[in-house]
DNA sequence: GTGAAAGCGCTAACAC
DNA sequence: GTGTTAGCGCTTTCAC
């Protein structure tokens, strides 16, 4: 791989040269900058990234972070996956790749041991695995199993790793050794560090963070580190931290509203997580409009899902075994509102006509599935842009304000709420 | 940020010992490396992933390469994210971290222009943007925006740049000048190069590609140039590239014999992209099977989409205005099923009675679909893990011969075949 | 068991 | 306009 010398000698010029014409610097003569990028085409030069990170101290890299429910990848969700196609066509665009973090479950290290700023329900230091006192960031086993560095000390035999994970305080640490190839010893792998030290470790510019709890370990010491920061869905604040999301409480209002317009009054709501954001203000959105409509807030009517079809599918049934069903779901995903309607369609219901629903995103497939499903829209990719267009300013701007942005939403009315359209047929239930 | 310099001074040692002590080389005393440890964590440091990078030429990255359908991003459909919820679960166990690279469209530079073993129909030179002329890799504009780099030449005035695309054969280049914040000049940012140019600059490891065509441009490139590369459902074959896909070819006999023996005999097929390899050898696998159960192959029941919902509902629409429509099809990705069966359904046809539906895939919405999917089950989450074990393997060892691994796959029967299932009901339609 | 020193490939002063 | 030089933060000889 032909290096910045090897295009400076062949040009015969400076390797300064070199790199100010490479880099666009208009003190070159058009005549030297032609030969060296002609060069450099030809040697097949390529910019050592980690060259360039070290010197200048911006990696033009952004991580990604996404939390891995246990069973329900974040990664799978069509919202996240929407979100992190525009913020990636807008990063990208203005010269940065994608470093993509996600952590299967809770991370157990990390658990503010670092300077964040965060006096709430600390983990209880001493319970679970000790806190950092591996030795840091070994590459798990691989580091020198087949390249260079031909001198490993002892063959791999000898499993002598009585405590391979050394405690700071206690007994002596008996330190991995590398390249023990064969003893891929207790539990390596994986759990890298906190996303904040993964982050600073790749010197990435910034980061965007998705899918997670604010209160998972790791999240505020992210937010509150100092490195820029954007959020989705997800209320994070920080020196430097900001979020978008959509117009949550208005959207969950704008949904049950338009139910009572085609006269339901016994309107469910299959609520997300409540540890989320979103899952507090739609449930916040819903409460309010009932109130405002004179509506009774009834304790049945609230279930509990997690944003996925199955626990959309789990709450319409506990809702159709009430003694006095609703005539009307409110769900706040598509995901949950098409679980729902499955299991109403299991019971013979006829969606539109015998129950209304109404769901909260519009994915791809709401319009798609029969019946469309109506639902309150969420400019998804939009706001994976704005993420990335807050982000950016963070990053340029070291004194920029962390901005709280707001998308606002809008109704799609399509065929599950029953409501009149195309083909116009009234179906308002009784009441 | 502390260096390694700051624990050094700290520790009073040297950097080489810290070094040592802290990526668990054996020959550091227990107490030494006590100490390193404990003042690594207090310092808060964090080895610089660049310094290693440069230094080990080793960057534990791995580029995923998705290509990004126009309309349809592959990051949106559910089988990429399967896939690379495997794989990405694997190698970052492996201690690796992941570069998304992503193309919104053809690569429209890397034509070739490398020492790609590619014969075939190269793409014309001189044909439409002249390849490989811009100043190579100017990071679009922002690099002198607001950072350090004070000495900026001109201020942001003077948008003396009549060719801001310069040409290296044609007019004197004029080169783009750093840090015009304001003349966002011409068509800047997006294609940043070809996925294997992205690649040379990050260092990275290796590649895993998915959702793109083989010839699309840069790809044959990719795999031609000797670093390390596993595709997904895409037979690429180079010196040290290789590939992981279903047995598309047994899966579609399957669904075609399973549709038989439910006593269908006019089964038609909802194909992929031909210029996919599943594409081709679904079709493959079909019309082979028609043949050994004796069925005839009629041109008029083989319908082309694109994997996704809108294709599958208009392949339907198409077969079911056929004067004598089948009685069964086969749709080669859940998506397309789902959206064939819409349409079925539009047209008062009853799935699993009146129609027999087999997909591909078993994504996680074909169980909760209403009717539940039957389904040509793929390992998703398996092809990634086999992708990533395969990857490491062609890391790890630079003689390994380049893998060609498939995967089995199995039939899942569920109600849209209208196959006696859980209720009994064996609603075979006439032949 | 530890230290000194030489780079990895690049950018950015500062000279000229 | 161009060259010289000094690092960025790390790993890795080679001495001792």
């Amino acid at each position: 791989m032909a290096t910045i010398r090897d295009v400076a000698q062949a040009a015969g010029v400076s390797v300064a040269t070199v790199s100010r014409a490479l880099n666009g610097y208009p003190d070159v003569s058009d005549e030297t900058r032609r030969r060296i990028v002609e060069l450099a085409r030809r040697l097949n030069y390529r910019p050592s990234a980690a060259a360039r990170t070290l010197v200048t101290r911006r990696s033009y890299l952004i991580g990604v972070c996404l939390f891995h429910h246990p069973s329900q990848p974040a990664l799978t969700h069509p919202f996240f996956q929407k979100v992190i196609v525009g913020f990636h066509r807008l990063v990208e665009a203005q010269g940065y790749d994608i470093l993509l973090f996600a952590h299967a479950d809770a991370q157990p290290e990390g658990t503010g041991a670092a300077a964040g700023p965060d006096p709430g329900p600390a983990p209880v230091p001493g319970g679970g695995a000790p806190p950092g006192t591996q030795a840091l960031d070994r590459r798990p086993d691989r580091l020198a199993g087949a390249g260079p560095r031909p001198t490993v000390p002892a063959p791999p035999a000898a499993p002598a790793h009585g405590a391979d994970a050394p405690s700071a305080a206690g007994p002596p640490a008996r330190a991995p050794r590398p390249g023990a190839g064969g003893a891929r010893g207790p539990a390596r792998g994986g759990s890298r560090g906190s996303y904040l030290k993964r982050c600073q470790q790749h010197r990435v510019d910034g980061v965007v963070l998705m899918g997670t709890d604010p209160d998972a370990p790791g999240i505020r010491e992210l937010a509150g580190s100092g490195l820029p920061c954007m959020a989705v869905d997800l209320d994070l604040v920080g020196p430097r931290a900001g979020y978008v999301m959509s117009d949550n409480v208005g959207g969950a209002a704008l949904a049950v509203r338009h139910l009572f317009s085609l006269g339901h009054r016994r309107i469910a709501i299959i609520n997300g997580e409540f540890n989320t954001r979103p899952g507090r203000d739609r449930f916040i959105g819903y409460r309010q409009e009932l109130a405002r409509l004179g509506l009774p807030y009834r304790m049945e009517y609230v279930t509990q899902g997690d944003f996925y079809f199955d626990s959309g599918y789990r709450a319409m049934e506990r809702l159709l075994s009430l003694p006095e069903p609703p005539t009307a779901v409110f769900a706040t995903s598509d995901l949950m509102a098409m679980g729902a309607i499955k299991a109403a369609q299991e019971r013979g219901l006829r969606i539109g006509r015998d129950l209304a629903v109404v769901g909260f995103d519009d994915i791809d497939l709401a319009a798609l599935v029969h019946p469309a499903l109506t639902t309150v829209a969420q400019d998804m990719e939009g706001l994976g842009v704005a993420a990335a267009r807050a982000l950016l300013r963070l990053i340029d701007d070291p004194a920029a304000a962390p901005p709280a942005i707001t998308l606002p939403v809008r109704l799609v009315v399509r065929q599950s709420c029953g409501a009149p359209a195309a083909s116009g047929n009234p179906t308002a239930p009784q009441a």
